[in-house]
DNA sequence: TTGAAAGCGGTACCAC
DNA sequence: GTGGTACCGCTTTCAA
């Protein structure tokens, strides 16, 4: 392994001086600069981080903890972000939660707290005081905290929003009885602010429900885990159930994916017999079969609300700002899956 | 942040007689060991991996690299050996290449190589002499790799004995005229082991079709880029040729769905007009419509032959052994997308 | 403008 | 069995 101390022997230098001109440092005269760099390119040397967050406590990576890898909105996210940091010249090490909190604190306080400058974190099982104490002070940006009192800064993805644009559609496209699935209608009692995605989503509903004078019961809404095995299932229950919806929110892609293949099961169709709205935009809703339209959140946005604060974070020295609490942008995506062959036929 | 040293402070004992303890060396008395844990304890004393990982040149922490995390196949991978690697105690940072040489080589030089203990890498645009050098001495488990004369350990795909699978079972169902989609006919004229996974993919169906005595031309394969939008238009094409295929074999899950997507656009439906099977065996194809029947790659094997081979390298001291070459088992998953109607009647 | 040297937080050798 | 201490590779004061 070649060290400083070769580049710098090489270069006819000491330590410092190499130190100083690989990292550009104004006080280094060009031409030995030059030298240095030049000596560096020769013996291949790459800087050893370990060294160099030691020391310093930067080196040039950041930290991305989501809950599972194998599915599809965390690991686009986490693309999203790894190439925004890229732009930035940073590189991103991801690892996953498992959804559980001895994962989440392996990874904050193992890994991602002493090899990163800073991480970027959607915490799930752990609560702001316990992240402030594994944080071990590395800056930390929070992806769709829910806490009332936010310690971190923050960037939540347009939960309201963008369930209030879904219904809107399903509404606009002629659905008369439609069905929210995702979030028990009473999760909806606590401060908005500081309550769980579920609950924001549920009160984008109400909020368009509300502004069209749509009556709604308790029966509008389902919850179910956000996995299509429980989606497919539930889908089925509905089915048998008699009750006849011909609009169907889902709140998230992968729900609508699961209880789309569930309708399919029991024989209805989408979206012939029943239109489905789908959230987050992840790539498969396009080569779903109906293709699924879907509240798209705008991963690129999201990352480079996340990255940015971070950077902020990391460059700051000393002076703290306010955390802050920035909403990622979305547009909603019209596909086959509310295409109603009736309203078609009147245009 | 609370180091070492207060740890041993705090137990009254010396700074090496405390890294001792907490690491279970036998020569510290039990008594004292228990002193020194407590004290860790009561301190919240993790240890530093950039320290530890300087001195030690070990830290616990294995690097993965895949080529987009937002893909299906290598995120499911990254889950797999994430969780395989949790089972022996280490943790596992993913980063993404994004299929760039780049990529890759800032990915090993910069970050896997130094912040890691080995590594496990898809590699693609790289070759076996680069990535011994960028590799810096550390450990490497490959994943597909191609090289002709292997330096390290590699796991690869099941390629030739799934794809046969796959032939064979579109055969057994009555399929006549079968495509197969993702390679060249022509790619077949290198040395097989040294060969791309689409080759390979192609050697085992033309094993399949050799044994079944049937013969085939240059029609039955079509190159595509392996995503979906690209098999989506593939199959456009291929619905508007009037040539009649019965079957077809994408060699990956996600041209698989592309090409259904296609073929649905056209009218065509799978499996009633055309059966399909899939390769990989990424979760979506289950909830696909209709769900895919696919050579399902078995990840659990795949992620434990991986970080075997690789901690047998991180453990092993000086005497290198041979490079290994191990391949991940399958087992064909039978779905709708080849349910031959046909067939269940005369059942 | 450059160099010497201290030190980041651990590990591991060697002496007691 | 335990402690002193050199050292991993780099950054960063401080002096020259």
């Amino acid at each position: 392994m070649v060290t400083m101390s070769d580049v710098a022997k090489a270069a006819g230098v000491s330590r410092a001086t190499a130190s100083y001109a690989l990292r550009g440092d104004p006080r280094i005269v060009p031409q030995t600069a030059a030298k240095v760099r030049e000596a560096a390119r020769a013996l291949h040397y790459t800087a050893n981080l370990s060294a160099r967050s030691l020391r310093s406590g930067r080196n040039g990576v950041i930290g991305l903890a989501i809950f599972e890898l194998d599915r599809a909105y965390p690991s686009e996210m986490g693309a999203a972000i790894s190439r925004e940091a890229n732009r930035h010249g940073l590189q991103t090490i991801v690892q996953e939660t498992s959804n559980s909190k001895e994962g989440e604190i392996a990874i904050l306080q193992k890994v991602t707290s002493q090899l990163c400058d800073g991480m970027i974190f959607s915490p799930g099982n752990v609560n702001d005081e316990e992240l402030r104490q594994l944080s071990g002070g590395k800056p930390m940006v929070l992806l769709d905290d829910i806490s009332p009192d936010p310690v971190f800064d923050t960037v939540n993805t347009p939960c309201e929003a963008g369930s209030q644009a879904a219904i809107d559609h399903l509404i606009e496209i002629g659905c008369k009885n439609i069905l929210a699935v995702g979030a028990h209608y009473e999760s909806l009692t606590e401060d908005l602010q500081s309550t769980s995605v579920s609950a924001r989503r549920l009160y984008g509903c109400l909020k368009s429900f509300d502004e069209h004078d749509i009556e709604v019961e308790p029966e509008n809404f389902l919850h179910v885990l956000w996995n299509p095995e429980e989606a497919r299932d539930l889908a089925h229950r509905v089915a048998k159930s008699g009750r006849r919806y011909d609009g169907v929110f889902c709140m998230t892609d992968t729900i609508a994916m699961g209880f789309i293949r569930g309708l399919a099961d029991c024989g209805i169709s989408v979206p012939k017999d029943m239109a489905v709205v789908g959230f987050d935009g992840i790539n498969e809703t396009e080569y779903f079969i109906p293709s699924i339209t879907t509240v798209s959140t705008d991963l690129s946005d999201l990352a480079s609300k996340a990255v940015n604060l971070l950077l902020r974070r990391i460059e700051e020295d000393g002076e703290i700002s306010e955390p802050q609490r920035l909403t990622a942008d979305f547009k909603l995506v019209k596909r086959s899956s509310t295409e109603r062959s009736d309203l078609r036929i009147t245009l």
